[in-house]
RNA sequence: GCCAACGUAGCUCAGUAGGUAGAGCAGCUCACUCGUAAUGAGCAGGUCAUCGGUUCGAUUCCGAUCGUUGGCUCCA
């Protein structure tokens, strides 16, 4: 087709090209390609800009429309829903100033300041307003002014905070966005309309300091989530309510895995015996890769005197998360909220030739920490907690091999464990707080960079996220609710070597020092233990699960034969209980499938008389007759494979 | 630590406009002896988180403390 003069040429993703009239508006194109994806649009790109629906395209583009079910949609769609919400909130507390409302990951927020508190009432009445604002249907329209108009402008309503932060911006021109009465400082885009955002739920209510300091005012921040329709709405409330039954608070409690108490201790966590096997059955398979990967086990104290804090430079960095010191005998002592100092003087115990190079020490290390009463969150976030600690000490020369087999390490860790969804962060040199050179900060970060390169693996970069002593590699896991958990942990240090003077002699027969690494790999066995509990929703797999197969008898004659069976089970290493009540076996099986193990086995007269169990499988609803051996043989086989 | 909400039996939750509390499940006892998600009956369980204040009287109202939850800040 031959373009007209006033035509323009719109590239599309898949690189088809349409015409369209020059001054059209992005929305008069899309409805070009489709009706349906006019009505669904929510913004677009062009080129490499986002823009809104409404921008008007003058010359040739390239053209990516994004719907809500697209991180940019997505993104766009709850910004809205947020500039919504602050337009609900003014209507009825005029006096509420405004301070930020983005989008986020999973909905959004907007922070205000106002000096009576939201309640839960007052969130229906801005949730019942926003409705009201949606069937208005006002149009959501950009403007574009100077910086000192809009400081004008926003002085004028007695918004400050819009005010400071415009005034942090350069001279140049700026964008808001009008909707009726309501005008935010927006950079956009936005939906064309109110009427676009119809299910729009107000989650909660919480504190936030402006701008992320604790030193500042605390705002109310209200959280919302926002859909296209009711449905899909009503379905993300209803995968919410799913979520809590994976808790690993409320299914510690049913399974009866830990507890924490009031009496005992905030952040202190007590172990039940099936807490207890979860953790050893763990801790087993842990240092068994250790011995296979190098590594030898050492084991040090809980408290340690101040003058070895003082030396690995704790005292000075690291004091607000310590606990306060215990006097023996008119000497300091601190309970240790890290292992190295301990292991660093294993290592000074003797001296070391190049050749032994790289040691590779671990422990699972329990430590103290204070956090602020207000972080604390099950076995996700505690006070004491152990370690899967270790140390490689080696030559540079041996540091990037290093760095890459523990990242390995690491990775076959967690996928031992069924993690596969991880987030990998780089974190650089803290802004307050630090030592070390600059340069040796340099080559560590790339060092670090670079091995996660090698692995091939996405990474984010953590700016100013690394410890006081050097910088790291953090992988996170998410819990039930998506919330993102730092397990492993893998820390270059050239702080304590350092510090305790460490050294090897090298060829040239001179002292040289060694290379440091922390690290990490699940983390501690608190965190690690909660997010596998809602990882597996408590339905742990057969090599983890504290009881791996509950016997049932039916009847009073085959109660002795389920006990001896039992007893067969322990001796061949399988995990066995035996239910042997005089109840019903209806309720008996009720029971077993609430522990959620992952077999249950009856056994009656036939069962007795065949050597077999009729075996029922966690999640399915029948059962086979299997003979006893080939039961052991293939249980065995499940827990060798880990599965 | 900060903001907000909350704390009633082992668990899940009712309740009391201020007159010392109830249910289901779990537990115990008895009967039933049973084949794959709850057999029936009975009994027992609570200084209503703790400590103060107001009141003739507080589990209820007020305050403080401890703890929990959702966030913020901080972190494995």
């Amino acid at each position: 087709m031959a373009f007209l003069n006033e035509d323009i040429k719109i590239t599309l993703p898949d690189s088809s090209i349409l015409s369209a009239q020059k001054g059209n508006s992005v929305y008069q194109i899309i409805g070009n390609i489709g009706k349906g994806l006019q009505k669904a649009a929510v913004c677009a790109k062009v080129n490499a800009g986002l823009v809104d629906l409404s921008y008007k395209v003058n010359t040739d583009i390239n053209l990516s429309v994004f719907t809500f079910d697209s991180p940019e949609g997505k993104n766009a769609f709850w910004h809205s829903a947020s500039h919504l919400m602050a337009q609900a909130v003014k209507r009825l507390f005029p006096q509420a100033k405004p301070a930020i409302g983005p989008a986020t990951d999973e909905g959004f927020y907007y922070d205000f300041d106002l000096d009576k508190p939201f309640t839960p009432e007052d969130l229906l009445k801005i949730e019942a307003e926003i409705q009201k604002i949606e069937k208005e249907d006002l149009e959501i329209i950009r403007e574009e002014m100077s910086r000192d108009e809009a400081i004008k402008f926003f002085e004028s309503k007695n918004e400050t905070y819009k005010v400071e932060i415009l005034k942090e911006l350069s001279n140049g021109p700026v964008t808001l966005y009008k909707q009726g009465e309501f005008v935010d400082l927006c950079r956009g885009p936005h939906v064309p309309g109110t009427s676009y955002l119809k299910a729009v739920k107000l989650l909660s209510i919480a504190g936030a300091y402006w701008r992320g300091d604790e030193k500042n005012k605390m705002l109310q921040r209200i959280y919302g989530i926002a859909f296209p329709d009711a449905r899909s709405l009503k379905a993300h409330l209803a995968m919410l309510e799913e979520a809590k039954k994976r808790d690993h608070r409320k299914l510690g409690k049913e399974l009866d895995l830990f507890s924490i108490h009031e009496e005992t201790g905030a952040g202190l966590v007590l172990w039940h015996p099936k807490g207890t096997r979860l953790k050893n059955i763990i801790e087993t398979f842990w240092r068994e890769e250790h011995y296979k990967n190098g590594y030898e086990m050492i084991s040090t104290p809980h408290i340690g005197k101040a003058q070895l804090w003082q030396t690995s430079g704790h005292l000075d960095f690291y004091n607000e998360n310590m606990y306060s010191p215990m006097d023996i005998e008119g000497q300091d002592y601190y309970i240790k909220p890290m292992n190295c100092p301990f292991h660093l003087m294993i290592f000074k115990s003797k001296g070391y030739s190049y050749r032994e190079l790289p040691l590779r020490w671990a422990e699972l290390g329990t430590v103290y920490r204070y956090e602020r009463s207000g972080v604390l969150h099950g076995l996700l976030r505690v006070r004491g907690f152990t370690q899967d600690d270790a140390h490689l000490i080696c030559r540079p020369d041996q540091m990037p091999e290093e760095i890459d087999r523990v990242l390995a390490f690491c990775l076959y860790m967690l996928r031992s464990f069924g993690f596969e969804n991880f987030k990998v962060y780089l974190a650089t040199r803290p802004e307050e707080k630090s030592v070390g050179e600059e340069s040796a900060w340099k080559n560590a970060t790339r060092a670090l960079e670079e091995s996660v390169k090698r692995a091939g693996i996405k990474y984010e970069i953590d700016e100013g996220g690394g410890a006081f002593y050097g910088p790291k590699i953090d992988i996170k896991i998410m819990d039930a609710l998506g919330r993102e958990w730092q397990c492993s942990t893998i820390q270059f240090d050239f702080n304590l070597s350092e510090r305790f003077e460490l050294s090897y002699i090298d060829k040239d027969g001179k002292k040289h020092q060694p290379y440091m690494i922390h690290r990490a790999l699940l983390g501690s066995m608190e965190r690690f233990i909660g997010v596998l509990i809602e990882h597996y929703a408590g339905k742990f797999p057969v090599w983890l699960a504290p009881v791996q197969i509950i016997l049932i008898n039916v009847g009073e004659d085959v109660r002795d034969y389920t006990e001896k069976l039992a007893e067969k089970l322990l001796l061949e290493d399988i995990r066995v209980e035996s239910d042997l009540r005089e109840e019903t076996i209806g309720y008996k099986i009720r029971d077993a499938i609430s522990k959620k193990v992952p077999y249950i086995g009856v056994i009656g007269k036939k069962e007795s008389e065949l050597s077999t169990i009729s075996i029922r499988k966690r999640g399915e609803k029948d059962s086979t007759a299997v003979k006893t051996d080939e039961f052991l043989h293939m249980i065995h086989n499940e827990i060798k494979d880990r599965k």
